[in-house]
Formats: C-alpha cells, sequence, structure tokens
DNA sequence: CTTGACATTCCTCTCGACTGGAAGCTGTAC
DNA sequence: GTACAGCTTCCAGTCGAGAGGAATGTCAAG
C-alpha cells in the first residue's frame, strides 16, 4: 500500500481531472488520501482502480451517490447483512431491466433505420451539407448542428 | 390529427409534468400545439405517444438532447441524408456497447455478490438496523441510509 | 356572479456534477 | 534567489433538467 501520485499524477493515469478527484473525496468516494509533509495528497496504485471504477460506473449512467453505495460495499470487509446483499441483488435486476429496455429501444432504431434508408433517393442533394438539415431539422431550431458534437462529448468514455 | 387534450389532460396521459412538457416545448422537443381560442395549449394522441417515448428514451440515459435529435428524424418525413443514417447506426452501435459495458458490470456486480454473501455469518446481528451500516459505512459519513431512497427514486420508471 | 380547478407567462430556485478562479504554499531548475 | 509548475483551500459559476411560485386569465358549477 504505498501512495506515492501526487493528485496530478493520479489524474493522468486515470483521466480524470484534479479538481474531480477533490470533488469525489469531498462526496466520499475516495478516502481521505494519505498527506506529505507539505500536505500534498498521496495516492496509490488502489486510487487508480477506484477512480477507472468510478468513471467506467459513471459511464453507465449511474449517479455518484449510487456508485458510492456500491463502493461502500466493496469497502467493507465485514460481512455485509441481508439487507446489503439484497440491495445488491436489485442493482443485478435493474441492469437486467435496462438492458432489455436498451435492446427493445435499438430494434426500434434499426427498424426506423430500415424504413429511413429506403427512402433515400439516391442522394440528389449533393449541394447542401445535408437535406434534413435544411428541411426538416432547421425548422426545429437547428438542434441538428450541435448532434455530432453532442454525440462524441456524450460518450467519450468506453 | 384532432387536438383535444388540454396539458393537464396529456400530463395525466404520458406521466409527465405540466411543467415538464412546457420545459420540452421550449426546448424544441414538442412541436409548438395548436391553441384554443383562449390560449390553452390543444395536444392530439400523438403527444401522448411522443412524450411516452421521450420518457422511456430518458430512463434509458440518453439525455434531452439526444432525444431530440432523434425525434427530429422521426418527424422529417423526407428521406433522411446518408450522414444522418450514419449517425443512427453509430447510435445502435453505441447501444451495443452500453449493453456489453452493462453486462459487464452486471457480472463484477454478481461476483461481488457471490464472495459477499459466503461471508454472511448467519445474521448475528438481529438488534441492530444493519450491520455494515454501523461498521462499514458509518464511517464514511452515512451514505447507506439514503441508499433505498435513492434506489427508489433513480429508476421509478419501467 | 363568485368560487375553484385549471390554464397562461415569467422569474427564481434546486440538485447533481462538475469547472473556474483567486490567494497562497511547495519544490525543482536555472 | 527567483521563476514557474503544481499543490492547497475556498468560494462562485455553469449546465442540464426540471420544480416552485407569483400574478393573472378562463371556464364550468352552484
Amino acid at each position: 500500500m504505498q501512495a506515492t501520485l501526487k493528485i496530478g499524477e493520479l489524474a493522468k493515469s486515470s483521466g480524470v481531472t484534479t479538481k474531480t478527484i477533490r470533488y469525489y473525496e469531498l462526496l466520499g468516494l475516495l478516502h481521505e488520501p494519505e498527506r506529505s509533509y507539505s500536505g500534498y495528497r498521496l495516492y496509490g496504485e488502489k486510487d487508480v482502480e477506484r477512480l477507472i471504477f468510478i468513471k467506467k460506473a459513471k459511464g453507465l449512467g449511474f449517479s455518484l451517490t449510487n456508485i458510492g453505495e456500491t463502493l461502500a460495499l466493496y469497502d467493507t470487509q465485514q460481512a455485509p447483512c441481508v439487507h446489503v446483499l439484497a440491495l445488491v441483488d436489485r442493482k443485478i435486476d435493474e441492469i437486467d431491466r435496462l438492458v432489455s429496455d436498451l435492446k427493445e429501444f435499438q430494434d426500434e432504431l434499426t427498424q426506423l433505420r430500415e424504413e429511413s434508408s429506403s427512402r433515400v433517393t439516391q442522394g440528389t442533394e449533393q449541394g447542401s451539407i445535408c437535406g434534413i438539415v435544411e428541411r426538416g431539422i432547421h425548422a426545429q431550431g437547428q438542434v441538428a448542428l450541435t448532434w455530432i458534437e453532442s454525440q462524441r462529448k456524450d460518450k467519450t468514455s468506453s
């Protein structure tokens, strides 16, 4: 359990900013780290793993509170009581439901895709950026132009 | 396309508050509805479906912006251009990745569950609410007490 | 013709999850 | 010995997704 990383190094090896690390500590997701004589936070490899776990879970849509609970369960090396086991079971079931809902949603999208692609009239809209942007979406408030960007930043992870 | 529902009725049949409906309209997720002579918003069955779609997608973790894009695609009855098709494809792929990440995460939890349950020492902690709460989590900042609540409100849907 | 439920707009507040920046300390490099 | 990156705390701002509430209008019932 050697604590050798300064916060900036932890940030680099986990891909999480120093700001965020301190914030997670504040929330109790990370334990209070050791400190150097001068007060610098010092971390070890475990902390890298922990941060990556958090990042991953967050990417899957879990809230920090929720992640905190799961971590707390990891932390307690005591026998967990029946209540907590039941909660983990519930979480597992929840993921099952989530997955099947996602699948269903994906099916809808796929179907939409099929229908749509059969309507593509062989790109007679060469000059314009995208016919849809001009005709359909523009009217709605140019949401489309930020689409690609939002896609990019939405799931930079994984 | 008869528009007969007032906002409160739409709210009831979709399970979304009137506040939220107006907010979605503001964001462009819902079209500007017809209005009665006195200025009341008037909706039809399509709007119920649309709201339920939004609710569902939101429950799956998509952002309102993201949902807006998808709806925009639904809306355009024109042939969608190749760009948009590609984006839908990407979204479909994303869901694939999301699902497999979730599965993986679930496996980790299941494993944790197994390990943990083998440590349950046959409930010698009758009197206390939960041994874990007392011993493990309490130290971390009583996160555990809000756990059940957060579970409840996190996924009230589906 | 007033009461009460529901509608309208507009403006502020909340909550989660950060991010930015000020003011000051540390530690290595030249 | 001073410059500069990197650390500290603390406080304020932002963004998404709404919720709360004031002031006012509408409409059916008694």
